[in-house]
DNA sequence: GTATGCTTACTCGGATACCACTTGTCCGAGTTCCATGGG
DNA sequence: CCCATGGAACTCGGACAAGTGGTATCCGAGTAAGCATAC
């Protein structure tokens, strides 16, 4: 049960685009460069942010990728939902209702499961602390040598 | 990004042991043909959970499986992290250190960066809602007729 | 009656296979910018 | 000078391969209870 690495990547890239907003769109080669990172495989992850609406793309020469919003306005959880599938951590398949145990007896299944109610609020807390922030906060916290390093590495490829 | 199957289960037994606790030890048997469910793996999975210190098994004749310690000692959060592997949800990789970006920068990278930072309370959010839930509050929540019903099943197969 | 050995029922640990998902690569199609050439 | 054409650079979407971890099964080894047997 590990996040997958495409979310990390994707988070950097976000606060990344966020800094070059200004020279937008930026090209998957400019970005997979500067984290040295898979081109082919980190232009498909950013697909699903452009699906689902973070990220804007605009093809042909000088194409490239762009927020699609203000980085004020895309929280860390949208990223993290849109690179996972959004799925739940835990999905409670009801092992109590099968078997033996669940023969026969219906009053007992009427309200969900505590093991269900305990996770679901768990990752409750989970989501909340992860919508509570958003890229203007990741790049904020950033070292202040970061975004001029970004520019800088533009004039060296051009 | 989805929590095992077999943290359910493990979750679900330590209940039933928890009811049964005069019974036991409860064999693997008794418990896999309770929830329906395979027994060799469901066997397997216990086994971490005995290696963590949450159940205990006894070999034999009349062997099987109980709780190590009484129910309220036993978080919903141990039970998780002996079935995950105790793992964190988010590994940061550092990508940011990786590639253009990270050459000849020192200082920037003395602090972890905001995105580990971010994922990390968010972690602990959700590991302090486990941990406080224990197996005891998971029974005290069961609809009343479960116990009983757990009862009578010993009777049906002796 | 007591001690010894056998059978049975259970757990433990390793080996193995299968499946789903993540990671990674490749290719054809479509789109836009720019340079080139003809009117 | 203006417009059409073609090449270059980029994204999009699908197909496919490799690696990893969860799921599932099987088997030999070890242990303890119960029973049978021998003394």
């Amino acid at each position: 049960m590990r996040m997958s690495e495409g979310a990390e990547w994707g988070l950097h890239c976000c606060v990344t685009l966020g800094w070059l907003a200004d020279e937008a769109p930026v090209s998957i080669r400019r970005l997979a460069a500067w984290f040295d990172l898979p081109q082919e495989y980190l232009k498909k992850r950013l697909q699903s942010l452009s699906r689902a609406g973070i990220l804007a793309s605009s093809p042909g020469a000088l194409g490239g990728w762009s927020l699609a919003r203000s980085p004020e306005k895309i929280t860390v959880m949208e990223v993290v939902a849109a690179m996972e599938g959004g799925l739940e951590l835990f999905h409670c398949t009801e092992v109590r209702q099968r078997g033996v145990g669940g023969q026969g007896a219906g009053a007992e299944f009427v309200r969900p499961c505590g093991i269900s109610a305990v996770m679901r609020r768990a990752e409750l807390a989970w989501r909340q602390e992860l919508a509570a922030h958003t890229i203007a906060d990741l790049m904020a916290r950033s070292p202040k040598g970061a975004e001029r390093t970004h520019r800088n590495y533009r004039r060296m490829t051009g």
